[in-house]
DNA sequence: AAAAAAC
């Protein structure tokens, strides 16, 4: 099967020979023929299965013919993530080539004026994640009375992203003599109703998954602590001798920790995640994908449809609490043909949600052993930062003033160089460790205001909104209806015992530390919870 | 339990 038969017409083909692409894969095949005859169409299939080209190819056959009116698209493409709406954008640019169609990207965290300007020149093609694209309509900036052809694209997870009442509201707007084009990887019952809705005899097209838990890419677990997983993906990362890497984190603050951790060790390495600015996500996954930053850290945002063809590894710095996100992570490596390596840090509280993933893919996930247990000399190690010889690569550490308590004194061996422990001495400290602390409680906040503080300090954003923890010194949050006066019952707090605060405090001050620097990672997650 | 998406 080539491309010729699919009917497409010269200019398309020549874009899509050009990539270098001869051979539609099975929903390309499919889906095109049904697009070009102007039939619904509903694709279930995940991405890296070639599902973008199948929609994109047939609709700049269709819309070369005919010309876009000032805000009126003639089409519309509805991505969940700003990072998917700008892939799918460039597949357009890059099999519209030989057509001049106009296109707009509109999606949130950039500005209005360039979008708008695009908008009043009229576009044929119009890709957009539904906050930004609803704004420009109550704006009265865009009708979408004139489209032709809708794609809603990944609608299981706009489903669990809780857009589907936006995408309820924008199908609204356009006319039902529209052509509509449904994807999801996924088919439960809420996605099989909005399917009712939104399509018309839609032809059904389901595609196999992508090598998702099969050949090209090869699983293990890495068994290890809490506590030691910063130092176990470093070893595994020099170990492997990454060429690339995407390390997946559950939280936003993690990522960051985890990124400050690697670069503070000299790693190339970039961050990922919805609360940052929109410049800095484009920027660091542009430099991903070009090779400059060689390990990028992430959190779920990039767990799906992100097509990097070339990603040789994947890791889990947190094994994912849903098992369906443990299949999409994984699928970021092993792509275009090329053979992935996905491992997965598991400590001894992960056991339920490593049953769940293993239950999901249908067989257990071998257990990985590290082969070396020396760190690697930092100048022989390929994926660490070119800079990496100068110390200069580590943030300045800026003077600690927030917390009372001294710093420890940086071990002076490298945890790495140290024998393996014995697993079993290991096993039972930890038992001992539960068994003493059977909660592990991780409120720090209301263990931080015991420790006296040099200097006052305002409490980082995201602790004052959660409302829980109020040092004795400060103002306390305003309460509206009270005024300024808050009764006393309020400002009780559940005191911790002693000796498990001490123990949690501790616990911080080392995480933080291990990171970088303590201010900075305060000023993160205040700049996180601001943006949020 | 968390992430994502609008100012």
């Amino acid at each position: 099967m080539t491309f010729d038969e699919l009917g497409l017409g010269a200019e398309v083909l020549k874009a899509v020979a050009e990539t270098g692409y001869t051979e539609p894969t099975p929903i390309q095949a499919q889906a095109i023929p049904f697009v070009l005859a102007g039939r619904d169409v509903l694709g279930i299939a995940q991405t890296g299965t070639g599902k973008t080209a199948s929609f994109t190819l047939p609709m700049i056959e269709k819309l070369s013919r005919g010309r876009a009116r000032a805000r009126m698209p003639r089409s519309l493409i509805l991505e969940p993530t700003r990072e998917l709406a700008a892939q799918v954008a460039e597949n357009f640019e890059k099999y519209g080539k030989y057509h001049k169609l106009s296109m707009a990207l509109l999606i949130g965290g950039v500005s209005f004026g360039d979008q708008e300007k695009k908008l009043d020149r009229g576009v044929d093609v119009l890709i957009a994640t539904p906050g930004r694209l609803l704004d420009h309509c109550g704006r009265g900036k865009v009708l979408l009375t004139g489209v032709q052809i809708l794609v809603i694209d990944e609608a299981d997870r706009m489903l669990d992203m809780g857009f589907i009442p936006d995408i309820e509201e924008i199908c609204k707007k356009i006319p039902f003599t529209r052509q509509t084009l449904f994807f999801s990887a996924t088919m439960p019952p809420e996605i099989q109703r909005l399917t009712d809705t939104f399509l018309q005899n839609p032809e059904r097209i389901e595609v196999s998954r992508p090598a998702s838990a099969s050949t090209n890419i090869t699983q293990a677990i890495v068994k290890t602590t809490r506590e030691g997983k910063r130092d176990m993906l470093r070893s595994l990362i020099r170990d492997e001798n990454c060429k690339n890497a995407i390390i997946f984190c559950n939280r936003k603050r993690d990522v960051s920790i985890v990124a400050k951790s690697l670069e503070r060790h000299g790693f190339s390495v970039g961050a990922l995640h919805g609360d940052l600015d929109q410049s800095t996500r484009t920027k660091t996954l542009d430099g991903f994908r070009a090779g400059t930053i060689r390990l990028l850290v992430a959190s779920d945002v990039a767990a799906r449809g992100l097509d990097i063809p070339d990603v040789s590894h994947v890791f889990n710095f947190d094994i994912p609490t849903h098992s369906e996100d443990y299949v999409h992570r994984i699928g970021r490596t092993g792509r275009a043909g090329k053979s992935g390596i996905a491992y997965t840090l598991v400590t001894r509280e992960d056991g339920k949600y490593l049953a769940q993933i293993e239950k999901l893919i249908g067989n257990a996930v071998p257990v990985h052993e590290l082969t070396t247990a020396q760190p690697a000399p930092v100048g022989e190690v390929a994926i660490e930062a070119e800079t990496a010889a100068e110390p200069a690569t580590a943030p300045e550490r800026k003077p600690r003033r927030s917390r009372a308590k001294p710093r420890k004194p940086e071990p002076i061996l490298d945890s790495e160089a140290l024998p393996p422990a014995d697993p079993v001495a290991e096993l039972v400290a930890e038992t001992v460790e539960h068994i003493e602390h059977p909660e592990p409680v991780r409120r720090h906040e209301q263990t931080r205001h015991e420790q006296p503080r040099s200097e006052p300090r305002q409490e980082p954003r995201h602790e004052r909104s959660r409302g829980r923890g109020r040092r004795d010194d400060d103002e306390g949050p305003k309460v509206l209806s009270f005024g300024d006066h808050i009764p006393a019952f309020m400002l009780n707090v559940v005191k911790l015992p002693k000796k498990g605060a001490k123990d949690i405090e501790e616990e911080e001050i080392e995480e933080v530390d291990d990171a970088g620097n303590v201010e900075e990672i305060d000023e993160i997650v205040e700049v996180e919870a601001q943006e949020a």
